[in-house]
DNA sequence: CATGAATGAGGGTTCATTCAT
DNA sequence: CATGAATGAACCCTCATTCAT
């Protein structure tokens, strides 16, 4: 878990970067708010007042933070995975393209772990950084993934018979846990050991877990 | 979201309980680590030093804090819930116990509310507090649970084609999702008002996001 | 111009003392901010910390500073002032009583003038000081001497052709400007030596600058 | 109290001259040791490196202001005030003499305060600036009243019992106490409000507090 | 056992000054 | 000459911890 998050593709001062990574890095150790600016600096490699020309207040470093999650999921999560989606769609049947999207998103999150894990940490305290990530990434990813599911649904390959905000959030849950057990509670996870788990994982997903015998003929 | 914990049933020295009790407020406010002494002293009403008698240090009120927490759940989650599992199993179907668990287990999270988001914060972070949450919580847990499933799964109600963990999982990834967006996401969340939703999610739990004609009938 | 300001009439805690005479010390020395907490904690002889039990920020070490000062004023300077007066006024004529008056108040101000030099300088800058300064020593010392001057113009001792307003601050300019050029400008000032320029100073209040011909006879 | 100190008919080079412009504004605002280098680039409209281009170090605006302070007294207050003085003391008596120069002095202070203020705040605590200031203004102001002074005693227009710079000393005071009063006690003073004042403030300076019956005959 | 005054290390932040551009 | 990014010492202030009472 050693956190090298690598925001160089983003459009930023290589100092401001290597502050944000650096935060990112010691806050995914110990949590925000016992990362110092002075470690940060020192990590960084700048001098601690150079922190503070980026940054207004240590705050706002988790604000930038905050900001480049929000461009990374914009960029990568939401707008990739409908790219994804759609180009496969046709050819595919659900489960393979819930497995393709859940794959690249486990990847994707793994990858980033570093500043999900605090800005999920924040957001359990507090109420703008909640909001933040409501309207940002949350409302929307929804927006965007709605129209595929009604799509699916016309389709005849979801259910119409419940809210589809249900039946995403339980992939989401699903997704949720696996990543946390995988991440907080497994030592030197690796993904590849894991596509059993996630075919089966899919199938309750999609099956539920009650018994097959009338529905697989 | 006042986190009025009640530890009284606890069998601890008064001044003790109402330290924990006032860390777990705080704490619960704003995050362990931004919580302070002083202030914690003055909600408990105690002296600051007085916190230093009955724990060491502060990060020791947190272990206290974690302790607690483990007495409860051991308790109160995972023995009451085997009681009314057996007690119910033989009347009932599968969607109706599931919803009385769910809907008894939401309660309990609910009022252990600020409990809970302390200890979970915390376990973001520190492994320490994670291997306490593993071997207390999540192992014993699924030591209680698991033969409850095989039973179902003996009896047909559960598939036995999927590793129970994983179906265990999927519930308890729908109720962490449902908890989080309930209590940090929608201002005066009363559970009362979500049945219908909960029904929905135990149906997706049980039968999945695909269509229900085949198996229906 | 040691600044031994002796606050030890004052009911303060010992350490309060200690930090305000150190405050004023240092700030007589450079002025109060370029004083630091931290110079002023060493030569209070107490920690740092120690200071912000008594003074919440480093301001309030400047209004506490105030307040002993309008304290001293109260006190000192315009009760006593009173009584001397009045015990003095039927025995004495005019010029006698002002000498009494001003040779008492020099030394105090003498003794204060650290205390005074950070009011003062303060005030420069901040209009709450000096509203603060307006509030409980101008106008307060003015009420008291108000009365002082009516009787002292009854019995035809002061022009009445005159606003008394313009008189007192004609006492008061002498005396800033003496004070003054003795605390800033004579190295080892004593004012027992100044007496023979304290009859002049008083007979130019009194008499003007203009030739005494038609006056004296 | 806008603090527009015009420094434009110095000979100075026109960065230098809003460097100093931009440091006694801010100063005059918040006291010479609050000012902040940034502060006064930006409000100057240089970057903060071209300060120290002119500047060695912050102290030396001060010294700069101080500079252009004594320039300023010695051109505009004390030369001119010697010329508007025997242009006219052939034709005027002392007390119109008096109220003319006053009345200009006013002026001046009023205009070119925010300087003054600066000076005299920091001449409280550093004995280069006093001395600068006592070298530079008193005695050479002294020097040039002087000889004024003594025409106007050999003329029988002012006491010759008494030391003409306790005199001196009266004036100033007076004036002084005039100018705190208006400057920092009154808002939105005007000077043209106070002809009255001043008048009798002459008046004071001229026959003293004593009654006037004796006199004026 | 309980208190809370005292501590001082270390927190976030500011700012005069430097120097490569 | 002018710039402004970078610096780091020093600022004010907080807080977990100690200890005399």
């Amino acid at each position: 878990m050693d956190s090298n998050i690598d925001l160089s593709e983003l459009d930023l001062p290589d100092k401001e970067k290597r502050i944000l990574e650096a935060a990112i890095q010691i806050s995914n150790e110990k949590g925000f708010s016992s990362a110092t600016t002075s470690e940060i600096a020192k990590r960084a490699g700048v001098a601690e007042g150079t922190i503070f020309r980026y940054f207004k207040t240590k705050k706002d470093i988790l604000h930038g933070v905050m900001l480049q999650a929000i461009k990374i999921v914009s960029n990568k999560v939401v707008i990739a995975s409908l790219e994804k989606i759609f180009k496969n769609e046709e050819q595919k049947d659900l489960r393979t393209v819930l497995k393709d999207i859940l794959m690249d998103r486990f990847n994707l999150v793994q990858k980033f772990f570093p500043m999900f894990r605090v800005v999920i940490s924040e957001a359990l305290f507090h109420k703008d950084i909640r909001d933040a990530l409501f309207e940002n990434i949350i409302s929307k990813s929804s927006k965007t993934i709605m129209p595929f599911f009604n799509d699916l649904a016309s389709k005849g390959q979801v259910r119409t018979d419940i809210d589809p905000m249900i039946m995403i959030r339980s992939m989401v849950g699903n997704f949720f846990v696996f990543i946390g057990q995988k991440m907080l509670f497994t030592d030197n996870f690796k993904l590849s050991d894991s596509e059993k788990e996630i075919d089966s994982m899919i199938a309750v997903i999609i099956d539920g877990i009650s018994p097959q015998h009338s529905k697989n003929n």
